[in-house]
DNA sequence: CAGAATCCATTCGGATACTG
DNA sequence: CAGTATCCGAATGGATTCTG
């Protein structure tokens, strides 16, 4: 379904479709696309092994609940590891995965970038 | 959110600044946590000026509401340019601006790099 | 300390229908 | 063709409270 024909009827097609679609849709843009997501990806990389409340001090009055979660989601899909630690008091580290590590290497640019035009009037 | 008077009166401004921060919060990110923002403005770019049905065709099935808040969010925050014809039909036409085309630069490895990853099984 | 759970206001985006 | 207008359900993020 949805097999659009091209326009150009000479162009060489490699057996699948899609040949470079600049928009993908789901996966993992739509967990960028949550709050604070890319930003807390570059945080976790800037900061190296990170715990809970250093995160959380970061993004200033950011709701528990809503870094929670999106902690959450980053470590389900594989971009930050969480490692407990069994002490009194009870000590979280996240750090970024491999995968972790790639998307925040092209998340940087952008984010910095960001940062300097906001800031500006 | 992001109410900075800091450095205003009375604040210590030796060395307590946190020289970077990866985490910026409003402006621009904002813009592009909306659905389909970010892979609009790679779109535009990879399209060069593209007419408002070639977006459309692009995304497949976005609803044209969706789609049309969305470009004039990105013309309003200045990172699209919008040309209009008086033609019959009329025909309408998006570009990036120098401020949407340094975005796009460093959205295009990102959207490189999530298309890839999510045509993986 | 690091969060899980709960509840809720708000926002967001999709479908549909209509216009210049 | 290129949208706009309207309505509405779904999802989201925030505040608060509680816990091991």
């Amino acid at each position: 379904m949805s097999d659009q024909d091209e326009t150009a009827a000479g162009t060489d097609r490699t057996d699948t479709e899609s040949p470079r679609c600049y928009c993908p849709l789901g996966g993992v843009m739509d967990l960028l696309s949550r709050k604070y997501a890319m930003q807390l990806v570059c945080v976790v990389g800037a900061l190296g092994p990170v715990r809970y409340g250093e995160v959380a001090d970061a993004f200033g009055d950011v709701s528990s609940s809503t870094l929670s979660t999106r902690l959450d989601e980053l470590v389900a899909a594989g971009y930050l590891s969480r490692e407990q630690y069994a002490e009194i008091p009870p000590r979280v580290e996240y750090e970024l995965t491999d995968d972790g590590r790639e998307l925040c290497e092209r998340l940087e640019p952008l984010l910095e970038w960001a940062e300097r035009r906001d800031q500006l009037p």
